[in-house]
DNA sequence: TGCCGCATGTAATTTGTTACATGATTAC
DNA sequence: GTAATCATGTAACAAATTACATGCGGCA
């Protein structure tokens, strides 16, 4: 539901072909967000249909087909749109790395209520596997399946523990006071 | 294209109705794995003509539609089959925690050797990132701008780390030796 | 001249999502 | 009786994935 917004970002932090976005979507990118080429090339012709993206036919190294595109002020405006626009599913986070990258180029975006919210359902969710732990795992001998259950729960609760720790500490950038 | 495997593992730990299933993936299951009901019943349809799983009309609270479907030894057999088959792409940590998931209940499935690769792979991202780290984030002061791309960064770095610690602790439950 | 990397796309298929639809039971 | 929950599905649409397809330029 992100794609042509990660592309957006991708395009303000440096205007690019479609086959150079393909591998910088493989590259760096892609640790964190994922797009293959015909997604890429599929979501540029509608930004410029929509009028969000322009393309310039690069001619210096003259007889290359490469096509650059560029990021719109109404592609901008977009991607601050979105970006306050607060996300919810399984991959909110990713989504909130992603507007962060929108805020480091187009910012400050007001994003601190968001990670608010994200840090309260974060914590929400780790007493829930909390409650989970001290219910399923309080035993003093588990069996191996237990034991992988558990292992599990505890990749869930690490996760989320290492997330509110990172959170906490990225707050203070996000402030609206100290954005000035 | 890991969600039929989902299901099926969703009921080798218990026989269920799609729609108990849909709750439970509303639930516990859907912290970590996410499937909706719609996809339930369709690939519950496609399980039962595959012969992977069977249906049982519950007649026990009389005239309720309800249908318990239960795996049979194929879709036993090819959840061991699919879990030892090694996954690529974005989400292969969620994917190898559902592959625990079936260990749990149909183990051993000998995931020794995935793992080990997904900590090899593990520990040359966090290299990646450590050498990015050093070369753009190592100066004094930074802008704003380069703080926010230094917290995606570190999201990242903490991420691998997280998952290396947790990787390493659960490699002994995978053993072979061990797994006896 | 034959292969590799650049550069662009289309087509077919499979998945996932959203909306719609129905009927039975239970609790108030 | 009426609202909520149980329980099942279909239909339409959007998105992602996989495979196919083309042509230029450089270099060995």
């Amino acid at each position: 539901m992100s794609t042509p917004h990660a592309i957006l970002i991708a395009l303000l932090e440096k205007p690019s072909s479609g086959y150079d976005l393909a591998r910088r979507f493989d590259r760096a990118i892609g640790y964190f967000w994922h797009a293959t080429h015909q997604q890429i090339y599929r979501e540029l012709g509608r930004m410029v249909e929509a009028g969000w993206v322009s393309v310039v036919e690069d001619e210096t190294a003259a007889a290359t087909r490469k096509k650059v595109y560029c990021v719109l002020p109404v592609g901008r405006n977009e991607v601050a749109r979105w970006a306050r626009e607060t996300a919810v599913g399984p991959d909110s986070r990713n989504v909130f790395l992603l507007k962060l990258r929108a805020d480091a180029v187009i910012g400050p975006l007001g994003l601190a209520e968001e990670l608010v919210k994200l840090i309260d359902d974060g914590r929400a969710r780790l007493a829930t596997y909390r409650a989970i732990e001290q219910r399923d795992f309080g035993a003093a001998s588990l069996t191996r399946g237990q034991q992988l259950q558990y292992a599990i729960l505890k990749a869930g609760i690490r996760t989320q523990e290492m997330w509110l720790a990172w959170a906490e500490e990225v707050t203070p950038l996000l402030d609206e006071a100290a954005a000035r």
